[in-house]
DNA sequence: CGTGATCTTGAGGGAATTCAATGTCGGTGG
DNA sequence: CCACCGACATTGAATTCCCTCAAGATCACG
């Protein structure tokens, strides 16, 4: 694949970007993102493939992502969600250390690599927002380590509060993904992650009106069974 | 506890870094080594703790810590150990999201994140050796989730390989910490260490001289658990 | 309206946990 | 020096939780 890049691209779309101590990733991140150019991925179409030399940068625009590794025996671990607003590709050292692909048919904002590192070199500031934008995926990564260790509801608790801080419109959440995307990324089977559902849906917690769309009825149980 | 720091006192001692790509983390970060001041720690002393305000970034001169959270109901999850030459403490935000003990006694340099932050903000490239030192958090972290959902026998051997690769002396490895703080760190009990560690022995993947002592017999056979 | 993909539900089995007892090591004091 | 003590580790038996295998239900799409 063979992009052609523009400059002066940067995103004029309403992100529901993630917030840390006030400040919104987009807020931080302007001076990176004007070196990139925007490009369509459909369903399910790979955006880079793990060990392929990194030569890219990653925002979602719009749709979502999912990165993930392939163990040898055929076993998926789902590394995190990318939804709108959202960086990815920074796992990177000279290669991508995992695949990325398209959970939707989604707009992606892609920034050369190589020349935001020289930039960096040249320029504090785009170093810096490196430095937040690693930050906050270590964080991520962190809490995704910490939910891994959990029983199966306190896992689906916590991924469904965490979707819920992300992108909830009044206590509706849409799920983008699969139920095999969702067991893949809490080391659970697709069944344990629906008899879960059905479980906390039973119990109150959440109504399910379709499969992808989980409204929150009651957040308190929510937060009781995340542990 | 208060320190006061002293410039000019970067490491004279020989660690056993992590590398990559041929370049040493140690290497990578002379200009802000001499910001520190190094800290002797007891055994099991607390360097920090969770939700405290975020006053050092630290590096380990001699000895180990573990970097840990503990959830309401009791349960502790190990985020990393941490051994000669590791720097941690760069998960924090403002507040240290996790916290910090040291395993043995240990030598640790601190350096006042603020004064590292401030000079990152005027020098670019100190600015770089933060995002290094991140990536490669990043990085570990990201192989710590992969390996939180593998079956106990992969776990343990990955753990293994893990601390061969990192301080290794002829096949002989040892651990610094407790089976509990393995239990913690696989997200396992500290049977089920102990059974599969005894179990590897059966099978003549390692020894065990003694409970901290391990000496690798068949890295192949240890490299086909991992899964 | 049929067809395949996705999701849910059920029954049985297996891996890891829990609970409990025994064994081992290192340190300390007699 | 060695016996004792407490901490740590190993082993065993029973239970639990999640997975596997299998069938049925629902949804999206042609």
């Amino acid at each position: 694949m063979r992009i052609e890049l523009q400059t002066g691209l940067a995103s004029p779309l309403p992100t529901v970007a993630a917030r840390r101590g006030g400040v919104s990733v987009d807020a931080r991140c302007r001076s990176i993102e004007p070196l990139g150019a925007r490009v369509p991925y459909a369903r399910d179409v790979e955006i880079y493939g793990e060990n392929e030399p990194a030569e890219y940068l990653y925002k979602v625009i719009s749709g979502a992502v999912r990165t993930y590794k392939v163990l040898v025996d055929g076993r998926r671990q789902i590394c995190a969600f990318h939804l709108s607003g959202d960086f990815f590709g920074f796992e990177a050292d000279d290669a991508y250390a995992f695949s990325a692909e398209a959970i939707t048919d989604s707009s992606i904002l892609l920034m050369k690599r190589s020349t935001v590192m020289t930039l960096a070199k040249s320029d504090g500031e785009v170093a810096r927002q490196l430095l937040i934008l690693t930050s906050d995926q270590l964080r991520r990564v962190h809490g995704h380590a910490l939910l891994l260790i959990k029983s199966a509801k306190e896992r689906v608790a916590d991924f469904l509060l965490e979707m819920a801080e992300r992108e909830a419109v009044r206590d509706q959440v849409a799920l983008p993904m699969s139920r095999q995307d969702i067991a893949d990324y809490l080391g659970l089977t697709i069944e344990t992650v629906s008899r879960t559902l059905t479980e906390l849906e039973r119990r109150g917690a959440i109504a399910l009106p379709t499969s992808r769309h989980v409204m929150l009825r009651n957040r308190e149980a929510l937060v009781r069974s995340r542990g």
